[in-house]
DNA sequence: TATAGTTACTTAACTTGTTAACTAATTGCT
DNA sequence: AGCAATTAGTTAACAAGTTAAGTAACTATA
């Protein structure tokens, strides 16, 4: 094995922190667009997650944006107060919350967007 | 742009999640052998950058493990109380820490090496 | 139709990561 | 040589993630 494997070798011991390193490498760049909306990196993918559907509940969201539990209730909470997303019990799955994008929510996205879209034409 | 854009297209804006989703899809395989072996993530990718390298200083880790420098201090006492790294100041620029691997770190290494073969040879 | 088991989410306690401010050592400049 | 600027690492205060336990709602089954 070398010291420097490819990344798209799915064998390599090495992928874990390759994938980290190539994450942050982007995370470099776009960290500092997030800092000036004062958003933080998990809010702004559950932002993203939320967006890419009509009508999400929360573990489908903590899911796709590789959060635990605990997590989205706290980041839920800390997005429906800046009034970004609303979170409704579904009527027909009392248990179920879900959560939806608000027209709020989507005029912050729709401000961001040019930013991170010339970020990521540079990369 | 599709809902579920490729992941190596590198001027996709949903890469920083899709590099994220497929590193959890992995940790979510290796972090029970983490557990068994009651060592962290973050000292785990400490440990391997150090075995990667016969003499390393705390800020190399930290780029190279993707971790902050508070991150790695703290790291570094722990790999360090359980024998794994030696830390040593630098004779030639006394700010600086060498970081290396001890025998029993190595030995600790090799110990769960068929194990995390093993894991990523099912990928 | 009870009830044991599961699922969705929340809460609380703890562990980690993060930011900013600090010390110590080195470098660059005059 | 002297001193400002930079670099390496640490510390402390705070924010976020993690684990475990708890509540409420739903499902399967006997």
């Amino acid at each position: 094995m070398t010291k420097n494997p490819s990344l798209y070798d799915p064998t390599s011991r090495s992928l874990p922190i390759s994938l980290l390193q190539t994450r942050e490498l982007i995370m470099e760049v776009v960290r500092p667009m997030l800092v000036r909306h004062s958003i933080t990196e998990q809010q702004w993918r559950v932002l993203r997650v939320i967006s890419e559907d009509v009508r999400l509940d929360a573990s489908t969201v903590a899911a796709r944006a590789c959060l635990l539990a605990p997590s989205v209730t706290r980041i839920v909470r800390a997005l429906e107060k800046r009034g970004f997303i609303s979170s409704v019990r579904d009527v027909s799955d009392k248990r179920r919350t879900v959560l939806q994008l608000t027209e709020a929510g989507d005029a912050f996205l729709e401000k961001v967007s040019p930013e991170s879209a010339e970020i990521f034409a540079k990369l």
